[in-house]
DNA sequence: CCTTGTGTATTGTGTATGTAATACACTAAT
DNA sequence: ATTAGTGTATTACATACACAATACACAAGG
């Protein structure tokens, strides 16, 4: 039996600023960095997710070969796209906070303009969270 | 005495997706919004702020007719622009946290596809805001 | 064999972004 | 008046992104 490929893993946002094919190739880099998917598992197909989120099929299609040539996937030719064996060095648990850097990075700037205290920033984000998990 | 422009308020980030002429206005907002600039306030004028970041003096005119457009600004023909008077309601500070909304979004979310505990991500957003009180 | 399902290559189109090089209207100070 | 400093309009060009419409090579199942 085949490992059955995830329904629908991404969530796009295609008004933002950055393009569709970089948050695909971004989340697919998380989901395998934080072992959410593991070496075997089966990607979605480039046209059920271009389906699912009414975007060109060639704009997975780049998203995916990108990945490939990074080696974080595996072509299986005729089949689909699989989540490839882990290399040397990959995923030290320090790696996976070292990725969250960015997106923290944003945070803290856009709340210091905005003069929000830290102890505000501290509990509007332990309010997000709490609203993901009754989901 | 005119109000003394801030030297250099803006961070850009230049690889990023997100357009170099966005970067400034939401920058603004915020810095307004948040109350960090207070109306009257001079902002640097376009060729300096070109010069400072090697962009395009257009990139940042065409910034700078956004958030007037949008009535955050307020043009002083020959002289240079300046935070505009408040509008009827503008700043509640339920608005501000509303603001960072897109942020903690995307925190949350590339948590998650990372596995990274609620704990943790809490404990690091704690260790970047003291990182930051230190500077 | 044939059908269905993989990913991909190709060509063309449209939009957005950023740069470059000028030129202009306005204000303030000399 | 002249000079230097504001923001801006204009034109042209290059690049990136996404879409549209085809067509192809491969694999698995009937």
């Amino acid at each position: 039996m085949a490992p059955s490929p995830v329904s629908d893993p991404f969530q796009l946002n295609p008004q933002g600023s950055t393009p569709l094919y970089r948050q695909l190739v971004e989340q697919v880099q998380r989901l395998v960095a934080g072992g959410l998917w593991q070496p075997g598992d089966e990607l979605p197909s480039v046209r059920a997710v271009a389906e699912r989120h009414a975007i060109n099929p060639m704009t997975v299609s780049k998203a995916y070969s990108l990945l490939e040539a990074e080696g974080v996937l595996e072509r299986r030719r005729g089949v689909g796209m699989a989540v490839a064996a882990r290399r040397a060095g990959d995923a030290a648990p320090s790696d996976r906070l070292a990725l969250l850097g960015p997106a923290l990075d944003a945070l803290v700037q856009q709340a210091r303009q905005l003069g929000v205290p830290d102890t505000a920033l501290q509990a509007a984000l332990q309010q997000r969270l709490d609203q993901e998990d009754s989901r």
